[in-house]
DNA sequence: AAGGTAAGCAACCGCAGATTA
DNA sequence: GTAATCTGCGGTTGCTTACCT
């Protein structure tokens, strides 16, 4: 017989479940609490599995659970958290009180695949003078999804607009994006200028590799933009400001701590708290195969100046014109790292 | 109105890690 | 130490409803 391994028990019900099972769930998991699933169905008198029990539950008949459409801001939470942590939903799930993995994952995967019918039907009737464009948004059901933040305005890059878009789609404002990703798997367009701890200019002439955003997952492309880097004060144990035309980034360090003694409470600190939090997990997760390989924080300093951070730098408090920047991001780790 | 198709969603399945005997 | 059991997770299925044609 083709059932569930835990459904041991003769005459297990499945499929939808009726008012009147929802009822005798409630009722007993309201008077006696949960310990033991499997110890459920038969005290509860329904002709259950255990595993069935804490699904519906969980899922459905709990008390705190939310129901209903997602709001924008939950939306935006989800595609930024999905950003970083990729398909793990009951995480993604932690971060929305009220809402399951489940009901997160269903929402996503009929959006991916809304967002890849769009795509498609958009890239037909339109021409695109890159060749990229299309490896931008080929990985969308993968945890390789690459995102054009920023929207560019030079053509020999990118005209990729459907991932222009997530610039009005990222974590709490589209003035203050806050992403995460690997510094292996940032691509910055045009060269840029560091500025290191001990106020040596760098000038990083990365064009050729920044030109092609799939070529850089590859190892030996990444070896060929760490080398030409690698003059740079190592950026991961403190806080290094990048400047890139007139934006300026801020990378900080994979884990700040003390974040609850900040002199300053400001209306950022528990975003930042709570991407330390995903920080810190990711870490864990990834137990961090060398030392090149962190994630970061990722500010815009016109929101947010660096002098919160306890970093050295003292970065010029403006950033106004994101439009002629391309920084793709792959938020999660590569498998070819 | 009827049939077909897509979308949304609840539930199931298999697996892996944790816990218990 | 290990086998059995439990729990939780992510992928997937399949049912119901909505929407076309």
């Amino acid at each position: 017989m083709g059932h569930h391994s835990c459904c041991n028990q003769q005459k297990v019900k499945r499929g939808l479940w009726s008012p009147e099972e929802d009822e005798k769930l409630i009722t007993y998991i309201t008077t006696h609490g949960y310990g033991c699933w499997s110890e459920v169905p038969d005290k509860a008198g329904l002709q259950r599995c255990g595993k069935s029990c804490r699904l519906r539950w969980i899922n459905y008949l709990r008390p705190d659970i939310r129901r209903g459409r997602f709001t924008p801001d939950e939306e935006k939470l989800i595609i930024s958290l999905h950003n970083v942590v990729g398909n793990r939903w009951a995480h993604i799930a932690s971060h929305l009180p009220g809402r399951t993995d489940n009901e997160i994952k269903n929402y996503w995967n009929s959006w991916i695949k809304k967002k890849i019918r769009k795509h498609n039907s958009a890239s037909n009737s339109s021409t695109t003078t890159n060749i990229n464009t299309q490896n931008h948004v080929l990985d969308f059901t993968s945890n390789n999804i690459k995102l054009d933040h920023f929207a560019n305005q030079d053509q020999n890059v990118t005209t990729a607009k459907p991932i222009s878009s997530f610039q009005e789609t990222t974590l709490f404002s589209p003035t203050c994006p806050l992403f995460m990703f690997e510094p292996n798997s940032l691509l910055l367009h045009g060269s840029a200028t560091t500025e290191g701890n001990n106020n040596n200019n760098h000038n990083l002439q990365t064009d050729q590799y920044f030109q092609d955003s799939v070529n850089l997952i590859s190892s030996e492309t990444w070896n060929q933009v760490q080398s030409s880097v690698s003059s740079l004060p190592p950026p991961i144990s403190s806080t290094t400001s990048f400047s890139m035309d007139t934006m300026n980034i801020n990378y900080l360090p994979p884990l700040i701590e003390n974040v609850e003694n900040m002199e300053e409470e400001s209306c950022f600190d528990h975003q930042r708290q709570e991407m330390n939090n995903i920080n810190d997990e990711w870490h864990q997760q990834q137990q961090c195969p060398n030392n090149n390989i962190n994630n970061f924080l990722f500010w815009d300093n016109m929101v947010h100046g660096n002098d919160q951070l306890g970093g050295e730098e003292q970065l010029a408090p403006n950033s106004t014109n994101m439009g002629t920047n391309t920084i793709t991001l792959s938020p999660f780790p590569s498998s070819s790292f």
